[in-house]
RNA sequence: AGGGAUGUAGCGCAGCCCGGUAGCGCAUCUGGUUUGGGACCAGAGGGUCGCAGGUUCGAAUCCUGUCAUCCCUACCA
């Protein structure tokens, strides 16, 4: 049937390909590393920004909008910055079109609307914040300025991956401004722990939370702090990311403030951003062969419907449906989220597998038996297992159920991910552990040169020095030269 | 950006070598029989063959260019 997904154990690519489309969460579109991102996968994504948006709030933040353009001159203010992004930006030169002259119905770029100063489509917004908020902090009673954005991003990627890696893509940033060093390192760490909460415990995705090397570390930041998930295909992913941003923007936009002291000094700045990569890497963690699997904390639906409906069997049918509007009522007074499936056209198998594909927690099934019986049907996606529960009190059993789904989600992807990271000291092991896939705890001496090497013969990186695994004395993997820094190295994606 | 592959109906493909009326399966629509794990029968609709040039009496087919997608490298949230 064309509507079967790739198995994983085929190709783990066109797995993930398939679920993304055939689950109805993305398109590709006409436009060039850019995706559709179609109602169920747009639905996902609000469940997950309305949580996210209450906890930044909840840590004394606010919203705010700020321009997709940024001025040439801008962006190239803080240098750093602007070098690691040039070569994945978007410019805008010309303002206008005009009718061509050679060609009737089709446009050209009108060579005399050419810009004074070309507009970068941001790639990230420190700068076009940083300049505005030179105008808005004077005073250390301006202090601690924390606004966040949500907003599109343009990265010119050459190759793209729905989700995990698009031209455009939607995220949330925040930007925030601090009288003192430590202040703002609070932040960045404090930030770091609000995305590994969201995305633990309602994304259901294991971590490692960690600071990255300087070689990986955003380009600006003195500091970039990050958390690490592991996907099914065994690489890594960077889940969110948060950056002490030390002075260097308040410099570069000389943004200064008068202390208490009468003195003047320079901010210090931090800014973090999760994006839509986020549902991509929620995929990756949790589906399976029969399709996407997702936690019922940011599910769109949490259970779908299933009466047995029969096209010439009207009266039937209406019993069928009355019955599962009253579950529906009851649920709806527990905040759970149900649809009903009202095709009566499909066969009962094809709608199992149908939602099955698009990962709805529990499908509660209720046919002319169950009605005698006053039963349902109720299967859990997560284990694919069913039980015939009594009509009464079903809101309590499936609120039970959905927690249930949730946590078994966490910890078998935990489990996952614990089997897959492995110690090791020795350079054979490396390089044989690192082509299995998973994360490696290894030694590092520390320096540049050695991160270098090792991701020339192997494609590892390191993607942090984790804040819960100890640092421990012993040599270096690639160098063996003695050492404490312990890291965890993948292939990422 | 480099290497490889592919663009033909909504999806998956055949036809191309050897130029001559656009095909198949799935999906869709209609009617009927079905319905507790991806139903069956009959009929119907749907395509400027990615796009632009060129060769030719004639191009899905040959030639040139271009764009897009997928895989492998490089880069990246």
């Amino acid at each position: 049937m064309s509507d079967f997904i790739t198995k994983r154990s085929e190709d783990i690519n066109q797995w993930y390909t398939d679920l993304v489309l055939k689950g109805e969460l993305a398109d590709y579109s006409d436009v060039r590393g850019c995706m559709v991102i179609k109602p169920y996968g747009y639905a996902l994504w609000e469940n997950m920004r309305d949580v996210l948006d209450k906890m930044i709030k909840d840590t004394g933040h606010v919203n705010a909008y700020f321009p997709l353009f940024v001025p040439k001159s801008l962006f190239e203010a803080e240098e750093k910055n602007a070098e690691g992004f040039a070569k994945e930006c978007a410019v805008v030169t010309h303002y206008r079109l005009k009718n061509d002259p050679d060609n009737k119905g089709k446009l050209i770029v009108d060579p005399e609307a050419k810009l004074e100063e070309e507009l970068v489509v941001r790639p990230t917004s420190e700068a076009v914040i940083w300049n505005t908020y030179r105008n808005w902090i004077q005073s250390y009673r301006d202090l601690p300025l924390l606004i966040n954005q949500w907003a599109n991003v343009v990265r010119w990627e050459m190759r793209t991956k729905l989700f995990l890696r698009t031209a455009e893509f939607l995220w949330q940033e925040g930007h925030t401004a601090h009288a003192t060093k430590n202040e703002a390192i609070a932040e960045t760490e404090k930030m770091l722990d609000v995305y590994a909460d969201f995305v633990e415990n309602w994304l259901a995705i294991p971590l490692y939370k960690g600071k990255k090397t300087e070689s990986e570390r955003f380009a600006g930041a003195d500091e970039t702090l990050c958390i690490e998930a592991l996907l099914q295909d065994g690489k890594a992913l960077q889940a969110g990311t948060s950056h002490f941003l030390g002075q260097n923007f308040a410099k570069a936009f000389d943004v200064k403030f008068q202390t208490e002291s009468g003195s003047e000094e320079y901010v210090w700045a931090t800014s973090w951003g999760v994006s839509t990569r986020l549902i991509g890497a929620l995929i990756m963690t949790h589906s399976d062969d029969h399709g996407l699997m997702i936690p019922p904390k940011v599910a769109p639906f949490h259970v779908v419907f299933v009466p047995f409906l029969q096209s010439k069997n009207p009266e039937q049918n209406a019993i069928l449906l009355n019955k599962c509007e009253e579950i529906q009522a009851k649920l709806k007074e527990k905040g759970i989220r149900s649809k009903i499936d009202r095709d009566d056209t499909k066969r009962p198998g094809f709608k199992f597998a149908e939602h099955e594909l698009k990962g709805i927690p529990v499908r509660v099934v209720i046919g002319p038996r169950d009605l005698e019986n006053q039963v349902v049907e109720i299967a859990r996606r997560d284990t694919l297992t069913k039980e015939i529960v009594s009509q009464d009190q079903m809101e309590i059993y499936i609120e039970k159920l959905l927690e249930d789904i949730q946590s078994n989600m966490f910890e078998r992807a935990k489990t996952y991910r614990d089997e897959n990271t492995t110690r090791v000291s020795d350079w054979d092991t490396f390089k044989k552990q690192i082509e299995k896939g998973g994360f490696v705890i290894a030694n590092w001496d520390g320096s540049a040169e050695t991160e270098e090497k090792i991701k020339e013969e192997t494609k590892a990186t390191i993607r942090c020095i984790p804040f819960d695994i100890p640092q421990v004395e012993g040599k270096c993997i690639y160098s063996n030269k003695d050492c404490n820094h312990t890291v965890l190295f993948a292939r990422a994606h």
